[in-house]
RNA sequence: GGGCGGUUAGCUCAGUUGGUUAGAGCGCCUGCCUUACAAGCAGGAUGUCGGGGGUUCGAGUCCCUCACUGCCCACCA
């Protein structure tokens, strides 16, 4: 480490070093970390680098691969991704460190719908339609966005330091992966897996476009349900006079499209009237009554009307009494033909229509007030038209079956574990997949239509001719296919699928996928189904068959939580709460942000994002920065005095502290390798943090100053010097997958700019030594700690002035004498004191003495005491060791628990009752001394 | 209607298989501009672990129950 170096890595340095001196620095030089200052360059530097490019083969340990839930291409990053992409950025870090190959796969979504929707309302702002425009110029205008737009989100990925393999960032609408969902499409075709038909699917009439299930959010809403009177026919077809069939409705406007009512079969009210007709009013049609037992009996009237065109219960009931379906309303929900007079009006125009109109007539009954929830699109908001229409179904059954059994088996793992509950839940009751959509952005469906014969000819490449008569008349099907349909085939089409490539081969399965409950059916659920599917056929990298346990699309889910705001509230752009990642970036630096995110992340716990903890966590990244600038500072002097920093030197100094601190950096390796294996990246988070701040920071750098004369004894300096770097250069890559910017900018500098990797990130991650155990040094280093803090907080009683240095006594064992004599520097430095001595008895006033189980402590300070006060924390001392004393005694005097407890528990125990029982006489004892006293 | 969570310090939350005196950050109080760091250092206060019952030698942790609260799924017109 040079002069230098130590300048450009801290340019402050130099106007510290100056002639200007100390007093005189300016004020606007901040010396805190400036993480603006680094984070553009290192960013920059991982992309043009190539460093987290992962080649298949690299190493032959297995290889560590996730794919990166593709963001829609419209999206911009929120708090949820920054997340996201913390967690996994973390782990991708820590394996990569573990020495695995380690792939991170990145792309975006076409988003059908939602980017759809967005150019089509630039589209819109420019006075046109996009049926004006047409479909092939409007979807040249969604490319041309894309090109300009598309893909912001990848861009803050990387300032962000996402190590993600931006070679093989993907686009959904790729030509490769177009290829890929067309064959997968055929394939289905064939396998009889896919199939074309009339039903009743969720129609949302302003993206004019059918849904599928679960893009309709259902909404509570108060509604009404009304009664309406159908007039009975007698046997000329005539009204009975009187004679009515009321029944009831949420949706009158339905009723324009009635093909019969419907009673439950068991209900006495109504069975005269099986087999009867009835007069569908305003419409003048003649309507059956059916009896189904579908029907309940006791809601509303306990009489349905059917309308299979507009619902899909009606439909079934349509389906088994042989009835038709009458279809009343457009692509736009307004009233069709079919319709009569209310052709032409809005749904709800008509509703309010109809409704006049039967009351006019007499035949409006009894108006209630309902709840009940309707379907909302889940992309505009626009409520959802139940409607026959005719689109292209996955049959899913065969492919949940084998979903099930992966997980079932163990094949793929669930973190948190209950969702493979709520997997299996909506696995179990899955119902057929409707993946056409009639837009024009996506994937367009492999089909053509004979327009001499009418049947469909489904082929990967434009056939010449129908397949079934012939004819060349054909004409390609307009619809295009779900975006889940395309992105349910990513885990294996990001590696070539159709084809059989090695990245195939030596990639998936993936290892992990992490993501948000939100897309557990979307994606999740749908990517098991189509992964354990295709790849079932593809066989292994040796060539032999593909079981179920490797067709799976990953091997373990992990799914993260929400990130809300301060006050546990959704952030939503309705409500303004949201938190824009890039700001609070801008404002903490990108490690400060993502530690916070990781330190909160409770596996299966929302995280309420709070600013507060991420200046705590920004004031950790200064501290750190502080620790380095401390330890360069030494470097440098060493370095005037003819040292030079040794890192790989085998011989490691050999005091307390030295010997503490590689204890503790062990245990904490070792910790944080557990919890980050099992996810729990918030104790991860802690243990880092506890360790440089609590361990490294405020004792080992504390002490280890003493050590650091180079003038003197440069001998043992030079060891100090080496431990001290040496750790310090661990501490950073154990941080490094957490904060990898201030780690990556102080890791270079602790190699002078000559580092043995170009990354941090590809160095190796500190692991746990389970050889090391050295527990003389530990109770020790404890012994140590107790007596210092129990020093500081004796001279707080005392008010001993900060400045001033104070003479101790101390009564304590033989061992522990030798213990504070052997490290009277330390003690002397830490707890400010001018000398200790060791008398048999203290001659001091209880209230210039401390006691703990190890050593009695006294202060020779004059202080005018308080005796009420001494008496009273007194008191409270007694109380608590007391408390202390009957809890152990109570269960070390039962004969169950001293049978049936651990003897570990019992030990510890009894020595917590031996040094309560002690502190409690020392106590006694002092306050009998007070008593003479006062 | 089914299913799944949550309730621990003023605030936000940890607390892995039941085990010795329940923790952290922020906030609060006190004292320090101690040449790495005031985005700091040192010390300190604060909890009937939502209520009730049970199992156990032992419960924040397991079981039952009640209350409050959040979420997911569902074809009741």
């Amino acid at each position: 480490m040079e002069r230098g170096r130590l300048r450009a890595v801290f340019p402050f340095l130099a106007m510290l070093s100056s002639e200007v001196g100390l007093p005189g620095m300016p004020q606007e030089l901040h010396k805190a970390y400036d993480p603006a200052a680094i984070e553009d360059r290192w960013a920059a530097y991982w992309v043009n680098e190539r460093l987290f490019h992962a080649e298949a083969g690299d190493s032959a340990a297995r290889p560590f691969t996730m794919l990166l839930p593709p963001p829609n291409v419209t999206g911009n990053l929120h708090m949820g991704h920054m997340f996201e992409h913390t967690e996994t950025d973390i782990l991708i870090r820590w394996h990569r460190m573990l020495g695995e190959t380690t792939l991170w796969v990145p792309g975006t979504d076409h988003a059908g719908i939602a980017t759809q929707m967005l150019v089509e309302r630039q589209v819109t702002s420019e006075g046109k339609t996009r049926q004006q425009l047409g479909r092939e110029a409007f979807i040249e205008r969604v490319w041309q966005w894309r090109e300009h737009y598309g893909g912001a989100i990848l861009e803050q990925m990387k300032r962000l330091g996402a190590s993600v393999d931006w070679s093989r960032e993907y686009f959904t609408m790729d030509e490769g992966l177009s290829v890929a969902v067309k064959e997968a499409f055929v394939r289905l075709h064939e396998q009889g897996l896919i199939y074309r038909g009339a039903y009743i699917v969720n129609w949302c009439p302003r993206c004019q476009t059918a849904i599928s299930d679960l893009e309709v959010v259902h909404e509570e809403q108060q509604g009404k349900l009304w009664e309406i009177r159908y007039p009975v026919l007698g046997k000329h077809g005539k009204p009975e006079t009187g004679q009515f069939l009321t029944i009831a409705t949420t949706r009158p406007e339905t009723m324009l499209g009635d093909v019969a009512v419907a009673v439950n079969p068991e209900d006495a009210r109504y069975r005269h009237l099986h087999g009867k007709k009835l007069l569908l009013p305003l419409m003048d049609r003649e309507i059956p009554v059916v009896a189904d037992s579908w029907v309940s009996a006791d809601f509303g009237t306990g009489a349905v009307k059917v309308t299979p065109a507009h619902d899909a219960n009606d439909f079934a009931i349509g389906q088994r009494h042989g009835l038709k379906s009458i279809s009343v309303m457009d692509d736009t929900a307004h009233i069709n033909a079919e319709g009569g007079k209310y052709a032409g009006l809005d749904r709800y125009v008509a509703r309010k229509r109809i409704l006049k109109d039967l009351e006019a007539q007499g035949l409006l009954g009894t108006v209630r007030e309902h709840t009940n929830s309707i379907g909302k699109c889940d992309r505009c908001q626009t409520v959802v038209e139940p409607r026959l229409s005719t689109q292209w179904f996955v049959k899913i059954q065969p492919l949940a079956d084998k979903a099930i059994e992966a997980v079932e088996q163990g094949y793929i793992k669930f973190t948190p574990a209950q969702y493979a509950k709520t997997y299996f839940e909506w696995m179990r009751n899955i119902h057929d997949w409707c993946i056409s959509r009639q837009l024009w952005w996506g994937h367009r469906i492999p089909a053509w239509h004979c327009a001499a014969c009418g049947k469909i000819t489904v082929a990967r490449e434009t056939p010449a001719v129908c397949e079934h008569c012939g004819n060349a008349n054909l004409t390609q099907e307009t619809d295009v296919l779900d975006t889940w349909f395309s992105s349910g085939l990513l885990p294996f089409t990001v590696f070539g699928w159709p084809k059989r490539t090695r990245d195939l081969d030596n990639f998936y399965p993936t290892q992990l996928l992490l993501t948000g409950f939100d897309i557990l059916f979307f994606w999740v659920a749908r990517m098991i189904m189509l992964g354990c599917h295709f790849m079932s056929d593809v066989p292994m990298a040796d060539g032999s068959e593909r079981d179920l346990k490797d067709a799976v699309p990953f091997r373990e889910v992990y799914i993260h939580a929400l990130v809300r705001d301060a006050d546990r509230q959704k952030m939503s752009k309705t409500k303004g709460n949201v938190i824009d990642p890039i700001e609070i970036v801008q404002r903490y630096g990108t490690d400060a942000v993502r530690f916070t995110l990781a330190a909160m992340a409770s596996p299966g716990t929302d995280i309420a994002f709070s600013a507060a903890r991420t200046e705590g966590y920004r004031a950790f990244a200064n501290k750190i920065w502080n620790a380095a600038h401390l330890i360069f500072m030494n470097v440098d002097r060493a370095a005037e005095a003819g040292i030079h920093v040794d890192l790989g030197s085998e011989n490691p100094a050999n005091t307390l502290e030295a010997r503490w601190i590689a204890l503790r950096l062990n245990a904490v390796a070792g910790e944080m390798n557990q919890a980050l294996g099992e996810y729990r990246f918030h104790e991860a988070a802690n243990l880092v943090y506890q360790f440089f701040w609590g361990d490294f920071c405020d004792w080992y750098l504390e002490i280890v100053k003493l050590r650091l004369d180079f003038s003197d004894a440069a001998d043992k300096a030079t060891l100090a010097l080496n431990t001290l770097v040496a750790t310090f250069e661990a501490a950073l890559r154990l941080l490094s997958p957490f904060m990898p910017f201030i780690t990556e900018e102080l890791w270079h500098a602790v190699y002078d700019g000559k580092p043995p990797a170009k990354s941090v990130a590809l160095s190796q991650y500190p692991q746990a030594n389970a050889k090391v155990v050295d527990a003389q040094t530990e109770a020790e280093m404890g012994q140590l700690q107790e007596l210092i803090v129990t020093i500081r907080a004796l001279r707080k009683d005392l008010e001993v002035p900060e400045r001033e240095l104070a003479a101790a006594e101390i009564q304590t064992s033989a061992a522990m004498q030798r213990l504070a004599s052997d490290n009277h520097e330390i003690v002397q430095k830490l707890a400010r004191v001018s000398a200790f001595t060791f008398p048999a008895e203290s001659k001091l006033n209880p209230g210039n003495t401390r006691t703990t189980a190890n050593f009695n402590v006294g202060l020779a300070f004059e202080k005018q005491i308080d005796v009420a006060a001494e008496r009273e924390r007194l008191q409270k001392k007694l109380e608590q060791y007391e408390k202390v004393l009957g809890n152990a005694d109570r269960q070390l005097n039962n004969e169950t628990f001293l049978a049936k407890a651990p003897e570990k528990i019992v030990a510890g125990l009894k020595k917590q009752a031996s040094e309560a029982a002690s502190l409690r006489q020392e106590t006694l004892d002092a306050i009998e001394k007070l008593a003479q006293l006062a």
